[in-house]
DNA sequence: CAGGCTAGGTCTGATTGACAGACTCAGCAA
DNA sequence: TTGCTGAGTCTGTCAATCAGACCTAGCCTG
């Protein structure tokens, strides 16, 4: 009863890849606050509660990986200063996101439900992620779901 | 030009809550780990690379905050020893990892591809995560989301 | 019985990052 | 010039990660 992933290598596993990107506290909290319109440091900070330190290192990171980008602003009266945008790389974050607040509802929220609500722009609709096949079936049942080796799967050593 | 999130607190926030969870380089790695069906400390270990201490820590916090359970085994010529399988929490974080194996796949994948590709059992066809609205239509685009407060939102103070 | 094996840890010391709190800088307005 | 403030940088403390070593506990074998 031996599984038959230990055959497999995780070398270059795209999980393991991404959580390289993601894989720590505030990473997925300061893209959520980018998501949601708040693109500025003091704002972003203010907001969330980051140490300064952190979240200089944390935007620096996401702008070096490709995930924002910096962008001039100046406000009348001020001198210029730069807000984070998303990248298209970030953009596809998107589905992340709501896949981990749809977990955190479920599982972690108050009693008065989540505060964060995500709906769709042309039909107000809220927007949830699903699984699906590519031949169409939803699937809501995660005993439905096989993992398997991909294209660039690689036997062990 | 002042983002409406700014007048509302974050304080309960469920993607905050859920990072403080999944938010560390190796959680969803070992989550990864559970789901391919290698629940064994040492089958983890040796594939991952995680130090035993890291790993250790991390298979505790887990089981404590009800994502894995331990669930006793024993070889033939062995003691009892102690597997980790996932709770239905756990099982729930299928579109998480999902989504975040998309998004590797697109951004951070090897020429080859995706070593890891996750189908659905009964018809054998691939699955991803889509974003969808409760009204059916499928979101293809990050700019046709919209973020707004939620049941449980409140005003900053 | 003692010794060997091995899965699942624990321990130690070095390194690194998080964090609190303080300080600095640079352009603007008065 | 001074004051303001957004966006950092710096310092010292603490905690987690990590490499590597060591320990434990049941089983089997001689």
């Amino acid at each position: 009863m031996r599984p038959a992933a230990l055959d497999w290598s995780v070398e270059n596993c795209t999980i393991a890849r991404a959580m390289e990107v993601l894989g720590e506290r505030w990473t997925l909290v300061v893209l959520r606050e980018v998501f949601n319109g708040v693109r500025r440091f003091d704002d972003m900070r203010v907001r969330t509660g980051i140490p300064r330190q952190v979240l200089t290192n944390r935007l620096a990171m996401l702008v070096k990986r490709g995930v924002l980008r910096r962008e001039p602003y100046r406000e009348p009266g001020s001198r210029p200063r730069h807000e984070y945008r998303l990248t298209e790389m970030g953009l596809d974050l998107w589905p992340v996101l709501v896949a981990v607040l749809g977990w955190g509802d479920r599982y972690l929220a108050d009693p008065e439900g989540s505060p964060l609500s995500v709906a769709h722009r042309d039909c107000g609709a809220e927007v949830r992620v699903e699984l699906r096949c590519a031949e169409g079936h939803e699937i809501t049942e995660a005993r439905d779901v096989l993992p398997r080796p991909g294209p660039g799967a690689h036997r062990r050593a």
